[in-house]
DNA sequence: ACACTTAATGAAAATGATTATCAATAAGTA
DNA sequence: TACTTATTGATAATCATTTTCATTAAGTGT
């Protein structure tokens, strides 16, 4: 009995997905409150990190404020609004051409599992403001 | 009279540099310690900011533990272990050709002020344990 | 359907990193 | 030397995340 099926973590990685737009643990808390009004935080928390255990989900590496997670698990990068936090796909496959994790492991001495390409700009809604 | 030059903030700056490897905020407070043994954290941590908005050192996105710091200013990529945290420079220049803020912004409608390359892999002293 | 084992949960406390507060200190100026 | 106020040190506050532990309920066998 290695593993049990729950409606927390069924619910939990729906909203993730459905929330699409990378977010926090309270935003994914916040939203799973909505059809599981007595939640804990700490389930969410822990159902996110077994998500990304899992290979079902990633973790953004933002740096700003706190960590965000991705229901997509394919390879794509992001950008991070500098005054807000808000995250984006950038779809766009061009950027990580270029990125050989040979030649990085070559440089480094690292045994090189992945990479993350992160743009940090400021997005419309903060231009304006 | 904007600004002030003092002992803290020298020796803060002074001892980045000597690090000189990624450090995190506690690790420059134990380093500064030994020459100013009174000092708080809090100024460590403040100068470090006022570094980074100065432009004269920049923070690492690592996404493992605490954030960190950097004394070098010009375009580089980084390794983070992930199992210890450390952080290292891939000083191979190659991996930033093909990274083009024109396109990002193109396609995601933000001002791109920078970006960031970080490869996730394990360290050597890693492998071994 | 019923009982049993234990993985998973909820609530709250603990941890860790960073920031805010505020009285005391000291850098730069007159 | 006196004065103004930026900066400091100490501590409390904040925020995100993890741990703890008693309680609940999923999956299994009967």
């Amino acid at each position: 009995m290695a593993s049990r099926n729950t409606v927390q973590q069924r619910v939990i990685a729906q909203q993730l997905m459905e929330l699409g737009n990378h977010p926090t643990a309270d935003e994914v808390y916040r939203a799973v409150r909505r059809q599981l009004p007595s939640v804990s935080k700490a389930t969410v928390y822990r159902t996110l990190n077994k998500l990304v255990h899992l290979g079902e989900a990633t973790c953004v590496i933002a740096g700003l404020g706190a960590e965000r997670f991705d229901h997509r698990t394919d390879e794509h990068c992001h950008v991070v609004c500098m005054k807000c936090g808000t995250v984006q796909d950038v779809s766009e496959g061009v950027f990580n051409d270029g990125v050989d994790h040979a030649d990085a492991a070559a440089a480094c001495g690292y045994e090189i599992v992945g990479h993350d390409l992160v743009f940090e700009g400021i997005c419309p809604a903060c231009q304006r403001a």
